[in-house]
Formats: structure tokens, C-alpha cells, sequence
DNA sequence: GCCGTTTTCGGCCCGACTGTTTTCAGTCG
């Protein structure tokens, strides 16, 4: 998989041409990267089968980008790149993490004191050295230093599990400030992105320099980026940056609109107003000088001919033209879920008791559960053996005569051998309702060998789900290498589900792999992978991940009552065990 | 350098804040 390479490459070369000074280029490079990035397929792959022009078909890539990547492929460098370099030979990378410093200031530092390295850096700043170069003075070089001792600092991106909570907080502190009308979170956290870069705030508010006092003042601020009538910026202790937005209420909506981006969603939304010779910015949509929209989002799209568009979706993959032609998805709602069916008790690695989950699940307004504890050959965490397996259901048999209203199913995490059998046997397996198989070992198989091991636990006919199918876990481990095309086809043909695990560090099939699924025809399952009974709000973020990937609630068969999940389930006791084909006719 | 249900040429989003500048470039989002 060569894909972040070529990526890196591309980007680099956008930062060396911006620091030329060259127009418009570096805008394409940096598309392209993140094209590539985006990639699921190996891009050595699609080379192979297609050649140059097969690499022209990806987004972003025309003849010369396309003549690139076969150059890397074939001789792992481009001449073009090599040649920026050599003119401006700094670590671009590292020096454009200080915040402040750009392509056009890491240049002229290169030219005038011959700053190649952070260390190179951080030695001019110490000897008064920065403030001689044009451009910079006293203020940028103490900017610097200050920079320098944050980038150790700086945690990079979050997981949205991370940050949410903290977001909702400052949110609501806002909310109490005399004054305040309205605040929102905007930014990635509003789209739900798996991982967050920086907060952003919007107030409206009758009083904005006293929102801007407490906002500066609060005490996970860690310095004041900058600090305007309208806009603030601070570093947050944990490591982030947070912004601040005071703004008209007339101009909420477009505001909203504009600072929850994406970027490319609200680039394509600003092509849009020009098209109807308007003007679209964060004030509202404007036909001349006058303002025909902008207290609502609903209004600012109205204006442009568009449906209301959630934040989830606002990632320019195809949602505009969909909004046009009236095919929006109608995506799964948060609070729709009726069971989990992925859960962890105090029989292995979980905290609480079966009962206690329960009562939680219920109290969360949940029908049903699953206890899916371990199996045998993940000793670390006392998995369960058939015997202990026939015990747990006999337990749950006396808990559910106790429950009024839920239901608990009798489940298993089962885990993948390295062979692709699993470590229960059948007989037990076709005991349970719910079979749930995972991969918890040999994560660096040879990607043929993977898929295949993969494939042959769904082909089990009582493997109902597996879970979280690509194992990755968010700054911790990559996923393992499958081909996730064959996994998604074998899925479909032996009618086993994917799961999205809604675990804040797995969130795991990510938004493009549960668009996929879906796209194909199989049916997906969130779930908790609760290990306690405070971690069924858990499931949020599944949803969020669910509504990214364009999921509706049709697809996820936990949205269903526990007996249509159970007839739905393919080692269920259901209907259309044999394949009929019914169920994914509509394909 | 890429891209096209108004285009194969002529576009390519828009504004706030800062510092260093005597009117604006660079950076950021």
C-alpha cells in the first residue's frame, strides 16, 4: 500500500510550490494528496490493472499528477519533487507545524539565516536572530519559541469520544453568560468526525466583548492565540485549539453553515451562489450588497436551491448533487436504535454484571441486548468456553424472567482463529442468538491471507455479525490489511452483517466502509462494545459514523423490534435461513 | 494542474486577525 506515500509527496509539493509563490497549483497537489489518501484500493494496484489511465479516473488526477505517481512506482522518487527540495532543503514538515510560521515565512528564514530544521529554528530564535529577517519582528520570534514548546505539547487530532463531552460543556458555559441568545458547536465536532483538530464555537450574544472576556479566561485555556471583536482563538490544556465566533443573529445560519464546513462542501456551496449570481459568505447569501438569507441553515440552502443538508453528510461526497436532484439520504436519526448487540460483562472483560447492563440498557430507553462476552482463546480475558457458554445462558434464562419490557439475547464474541475457524463449536454456536466473530490476534497476516481467514468465519452459518471488521483502533493500532471489497461480497452472499462498533477509539466500520456496505446491500448493526453500564451512550457515536456513511435506518437491523431482529438475523430462527435471495432482491 | 447539465479555456471561496507594514502580506479556518 504505497497510497500515504504518493499522498505525502503530493502535499509536500504543494507546500514547496506555495512557498514559490506559484498560484493555483499547490491547490491542486493538495487535492490530489487527499484523493489518494482517501483511496481504498493500493494505488500500485489499480496501476497494475489499468495503467496510466486508470490512475486519470481518480479525482484530482489528470495526465501529468497520474505521469507522477507511475514515475514513484516505478523508480520510488519524482524528479519534480527531488528538484523543490533541492532548491529550498527544509524540513517542511516539522517547521510548518509551528503555528504562525507558513510556506512564504519558512522560505524567507531558509534564504536569510538558513533555517533548515526545528533546531535550526529555535537556535535563531534564542539568539535574536528572527526578528532581523524581513517580515518578522520581536513579537513573531517570542511567537515562535512559544510555538516550539507546543508542537511537544500538542496532542494532534482527537477522537471525537474525547472531545465531545468537553465541547458540550464549554458549550453550555457559554450558553449561561448574561447576554448569550444562541451558541452552537460548529466545525468537525458537528459533523461528527471520527477525530478532532480544534473546537469551534458561535455566539450570538447582546453583550460580545464580555463573551469574549470568559471565553479567553476559562480555565482550560492555556494561551490566547488572538483575541478580536469578533473572533478568538485559544490553546486548550488538553492540546487543542479552540475558535470563537461572535455573531449577528441575522447572520447565525450562514454562520453555522459556513464554520461547520467541510471546507470542499462549503467551497462547492459558494460555487453554487455564484452560479445563481449570489454571494455566499459567513454574513449570509447576498444578491448585490443586500441579504437574502442567513438567520437559519434551512434558509441559507433555501436561497440556494437546496434542502436543508445535515452536518454529517457536508463532506462534498456527492451530498450537493444529491441535494439537487432531491435524492438526499434520509439517514438514521440518534435515539433510533432499539438494541445493542455487542456487550461485555463481568463474565470476562467487563465491569458490571448482566443484570446490571441490562437495567442500564433499559433505563437508556434500549428493548434489548446482547452479552457478547469472549471466547475461550482470548485467555487474557477468562474467555468463555462451551461450558461456560451453556452456565452464562442458563443465567440469562433467570434474569429475563425477572425483566419486564427487554429482553437480554444469549450471545458471544467469538474469536477468528488464525485459520478463519471458529473457537466454539456448533452446537453451542446454534444455541445463541446472537453470534458475533472477530479478529482479536494475528493482526499482521499477509492481506490475501487475512481476507481469506476473514472470510471463512462469515461463511459459518451461524456467524451472524462481525465485528468491528478492520480492527483498528484510533491512534493505537492501523487497520489490519484486507480487502475489503471480497469481505463486503462474501458478507452479501452469506447474508452476515457488519458491524459499526460505536467505541469511541474503534468506530469501526469507519463512515466510507458502512457507505460501501450499504451501498452493496448488506445490513450493518451499531453497537456499544459496552464494557460497562455507563457506556451505552456509546452508541451516539455509531450513529454518527452510520449518518456519515449516508446509512439509513433500513439498513441497520438493529433498528428493529428483538423479534424481527432474531427472524433477520441469518443463523437466526427466522425466515429465509436457506437464501432465498429475498432479502437483498432490491439490488 | 485540474475540471466542465451553461465551459476543452478560463476559471480556481472568502474574510478576520496579527504583526510589521506606513497600506498589506501571511496565516488560518
Amino acid at each position: 500500500m504505497k497510497n500515504p506515500q504518493v499522498a505525502q509527496i503530493f502535499r509536500e509539493i504543494s507546500a514547496l510550490l506555495d512557498m514559490e509563490g506559484v498560484p493555483f497549483k499547490p491547490r491542486a497537489y493538495e487535492k490530489a494528496a487527499a484523493s489518494i489518501a482517501a483511496l481504498e484500493d493500493p494505488i500500485e494496484e489499480i496501476f497494475a490493472r489499468g495503467g496510466v489511465k486508470a490512475l486519470e479516473t481518480i479525482p484530482g488526477i489528470g495526465k501529468s499528477f497520474a505521469a507522477k505517481i507511475a514515475e514513484f512506482l516505478s523508480s520510488g522518487k519524482v524528479a519534480d519533487h527531488e528538484k523543490l527540495r533541492a532548491a529550498t532543503p527544509v524540513d517542511l514538515d516539522r517547521l510548518l507545524g509551528i503555528e504562525g510560521l507558513g510556506p512564504k515565512g519558512i522560505k524567507s528564514l531558509y534564504e536569510h539565516i538558513g533555517v533548515r530544521t526545528l533546531a535550526d529554528l529555535e537556535a535563531a530564535a534564542r539568539a535574536g536572530k528572527i526578528r532581523q529577517v524581513p517580515g518578522f519582528g520581536e513579537k513573531s520570534e517570542q511567537k515562535i519559541l512559544q510555538g516550539i514548546g507546543f508542537l511537544q505539547a500538542r496532542a494532534g487530532r482527537l477522537p471525537i469520544g474525547a472531545v465531545l463531552p468537553l465541547a458540550r460543556e464549554i458549550e453550555a458555559r457559554l450558553g449561561e453568560i448574561r447576554g448569550v441568545k444562541q451558541v452552537a458547536i460548529a466545525g468537525s465536532i458537528r459533523r461528527r468526525k471520527e477525530t478532532i483538530g480544534d473546537m469551534d464555537f458561535l455566539v450570538v450574544a447582546s453583550d460580545p466583548a464580555l463573551v469574549m472576556e470568559r471565553f479567553a479566561t476559562m480555565p482550560e485555556v492555556a494561551v490566547v492565540h488572538g483575541r478580536g471583536s469578533t473572533k478568538g482563538s485559544v490553546r486548550l490544556s488538553i492540546g487543542m485549539d479552540a475558535d470563537l465566533r461572535l455573531v449577528p443573529a441575522e447572520s447565525f445560519g450562514a454562520a453555522l453553515q459556513y464554520f461547520t464546513g467541510s471546507k470542499d462542501h462549503g467551497v462547492a456551496c459558494r460555487k453554487i451562489a455564484i452560479e445563481k449570481s449570489l454571494k455566499l459568505n459567513e454574513y449570509g447569501v447576498f444578491r448585490g450588497s443586500r441579504s437574502i438569507a442567513g438567520r437559519s441553515e434551512e434558509e441559507v440552502y433555501a436561497a440556494l436551491g437546496l434542502p436543508w443538508i445535515a452536518p454529517e453528510l457536508r463532506e462534498d461526497k456527492g451530498e450537493i448533487a444529491a441535494a439537487l436532484a432531491g435524492k438526499l439520504p434520509h439517514i438514521l436519526e440518534y435515539g433510533s436504535l432499539r438494541g445493542d448487540l455487542q456487550t461485555q460483562t463481568s463474565w470476562t472483560d467487563g465491569a458490571d454484571s448482566i443484570e446490571a447492563m441490562a437495567r442500564a440498557a433499559k433505563k437508556l430507553g434500549l428493548e434489548y441486548i446482547a452479552i457478547t462476552d469472549h471466547t475461550r482463546s482470548l485467555a487474557m480475558t477468562h474467555g468463555s468456553d462451551e461450558k461456560k457458554l451453556r452456565r452464562q445462558m442458563a443465567d440469562i434464562d433467570a434474569i429475563n424472567a425477572k425483566l419486564r419490557g427487554f429482553r437480554i439475547l444469549k450471545g458471544a464474541e467469538v474469536n477468528i482463529q488464525r485459520d478463519g475457524t471458529l473457537d466454539i463449536d456448533d452446537a453451542t454456536l446454534a444455541a445463541l442468538d446472537v453470534v458475533g466473530v472477530a479478529v482479536h490476534s494475528h493482526f499482521h497476516l499477509p492481506r490475501k491471507e487475512m481476507t481469506e481467514r476473514i472470510c471463512r468465519a462469515m461463511r459459518n452459518p451461524h456467524a451472524d455479525i462481525l465485528f468491528h471488521p478492520t480492527g483498528r483502533v484510533l491512534g493505537r493500532r492501523e487497520p489490519y490489511e484486507v480487502d475489503f471489497e471480497e469481505i463486503v461480497r462474501v458478507a452479501l452472499e452469506t447474508r452476515t452483517a457488519l458491524e459499526i462498533d460505536a467505541f469511541p477509539d474503534r468506530l469501526d466500520l469507519n463512515d466510507d466502509h458502512a457507505r460501501r456496505a450499504v451501498e452493496a446491500g448488506v445490513k450493518l448493526t451499531i453497537d456499544s462494545d459496552a464494557h460497562s453500564a455507563a457506556h451505552f451512550p456509546f452508541l451516539d457515536y455509531g450513529i454518527a459514523v452510520a449518518r456519515r456513511g449516508w446509512v439509513e435506518a433500513k439498513n441497520v437491523l438493529n433498528t428493529q423490534p428483538v423479534e424481527r431482529l432474531l427472524a433477520s438475523l441469518k443463523g437466526g430462527p427466522g425466515p429465509g435461513r436457506k437464501g432465498s435471495g429475498r432479502r437483498h432482491s432490491q439490488r
